[in-house]
DNA sequence: TGTTATTTTGTGTGCGCACACTATTTAATT
DNA sequence: AATTAAATAGTGTGCGCACACAAAATAACA
């Protein structure tokens, strides 16, 4: 391992100017920079960050707003799991995270919620950019203090995130609907259900939907069909609308949910439909892989969003410590999960 | 964060002393090497990693022994490509790798390339156990120098190795059959084609190919048949061989290959038969994936082997710095590949 | 009690780097 | 040529820890 000290001695200059080469901090003559930087390169010099980040002794404050989970809903303690995680692995690094959770259905909460986090002065954010509108206001805010953010887990255009980190959401649909054929018969129908409050929230879902309509457009033997419903929350009434439906549907040989919550309608379905019915959905949270295991569903594809989290933190503190841009879009595998492989994830 | 420093101060004693009570160095009187234990508990102090990784300039050599990839065999080289990353990820830990290749037919060149790997006096081995006797031979080598090992993608059993880092392959022939039963129609024969020199060679692929036949217990619907073969990198003889068996045996609707070698098979089929028969393979190499793309192959199955590379060495790294004692199997995810999915991996 | 052995504790240095501060060289100005 | 300003280069300290070495305290013994 070459050292500042070694260029240093080899150059014949004080480690302090190879030392300003190395930093672009200027102060030293165009003669002098050229040669210390074609030793620099000869030598394939790198800093040593173990002895960097011991004399920096930085401290960053990363700040992550994420949605809040609960027992309904625990798609998102993936991501905060991975966050805790990555925090942990860079604390010596000088890493400090700290989350702030919203209620994902309640934009006041979005706001209030990133108010309390810019208290605490920030040196950069991590995002679940889940009201677009919102998201402007406090954008727009971020960059006026020049803090850097990035989105996760949900894609929205036309903002100055340093990156995405998640999944690419309409292949993640298309994968969806080829599972979904290879396990019915030909022809089939296909309904997608959807929460309402999706709809205007969340393009993952939508992105999911137009990859997996997108894939029968070449096929005229499959047919979808698509069901809204208010609160999927509310089991009995689900379950209703879920039943009569398909009553009224019997040409429909799988179901595909675009959100994580393909355990709901799985748990909704009476015996008959759920043992001729196929169905795949999103994420492998505990509800959903309990559902694989008993069969009920066939396929998740997993977004891995621990990793999304983990990569969140990894991404972000590297930018910081490193300066190292990161691509503007970084997808996560597009894991498929069965009953038999979902053990070793 | 809490230091050596402060803990040392409160106890009223100096640095030294608590730094005997951190590394159990003795040579502390019994009432105080309690008094900062209490404290060092009470702080939750653990050591920094970064300064003590930069005081310690540690120097371990790991050496790893894998067999040599080339045109023919691709697969190895992702996990070599797996233990450089980590190697380079680790340098600045004081982690340096060596790599020794061997031919993974020849027993004679495992012992030598061993010979040349113990020349240079490693601390810690990674290894793939490609053959039994020359591998107990080693190990007990190893054992007396008490140099830890531990083994790479092979696993088998009667050994001292300090974990296992591979694929639970039973599962992974379990999960090429349901891929299998799903793409083809009930009733349905499988064809299994093996190369002559895995049958002794490689458990693996007879844990899968034991996998693959148990799914199939259940259901008498589903047959499956053996086809061995010589040489598949013999293209002309291969090709006839098995277009040949296909011809007698129109009944086979599915063709698994238990190895990394599905492409060879797809690149030797006839029209016909590549139209109307699903392949299911292992592991994405470059050829396996460009079959998954043209859609010769319908899914591959892939052991993760480049990060099967990296962590072996994380895994015993974390030994050697930590005294970290691993899991006795270290089993990667059965990522299932097609063609919608195999770009973001 | 004095001397030596043994146990226990304290001190100093360096790992490689970052950065504030000081010193030197060169250029600009009178 | 003398003085000042600006550019360039060098020096010193500390980050937290590990460990060799020196010092002090205690125990053992004559």
């Amino acid at each position: 391992m070459i050292t500042i000290k070694d260029i240093a001695k080899e150059a014949g200059v004080s480690e302090g100017t190879v030392d300003r080469v190395i930093h672009n901090r200027g102060g030293v003559s165009k003669k002098t920079e050229q040669r210390i930087k074609q030793l620099l390169k000869y030598h394939n010099f790198s800093v040593n960050p173990i002895a960097s980040a011991l004399a920096l002794k930085n401290n960053y404050n990363v700040a992550a707003l994420i949605p809040e989970h609960n027992d309904f809903d625990l798609f998102w303690k993936a991501p905060y799991l991975g966050i805790l995680k990555c925090a942990d692995d860079l604390k010596t690094f000088g890493i400090n995270v700290k989350s702030f959770t919203y209620n994902q259905y309640n934009p006041a909460s979005y706001k209030k919620s990133f108010k309390n986090l810019i208290r605490t002065k920030p040196s950069a954010i991590i995002m679940v950019p889940n009201f677009t509108i919102e998201t402007a206001e406090i954008t727009s805010q971020l960059e006026s203090l020049k803090i850097p953010y990035l989105f996760l887990n949900i894609d929205i255009e036309g903002f100055k995130n340093i990156a995405f980190i998640g999944q690419d959401s309409y292949r993640g649909g298309h994968i969806a609907a080829k599972l979904m054929q290879l396990s019915t018969p030909n022809p089939s129908h296909f309904l997608i259900i959807q929460a309402q409050h999706n709809i205007t929230n969340n393009n993952a879902v939508s992105k999911r939907i137009s990859g997996f309509n997108d894939y029968f457009l070449k096929n005229n033997n499959y047919k979808t069909q698509t069901l809204k419903i208010e609160n999927l929350n509310n089991l009995t009434e689900t379950r209703n609308i879920i039943n009569k439906h398909l009553e009224r549907h019997p040409e429909v040989k799988g179901i595909f949910v675009p959100s994580s919550r393909i355990h709901i309608v799985a748990n909704c379905l009476n015996s008959v439909f759920l043992k001729n019915i196929e169905l795949i959905g999103f994420d492998n949270t505990p509800q959903n892989i309990d559902c694989l295991i008993n069969e009920s569903v066939s396929f998740l594809i997993s977004q891995k969003p621990f990793d999304q989290g983990y990569d969140s933190i990894r991404i972000m503190s590297q930018f910081l410590l490193k300066n190292e841009k990161p691509n503007n879009k970084h997808y996560l595998p597009i894991e498929i999960l069965i009953k038999e492989n979902v053990a070793y994830n």
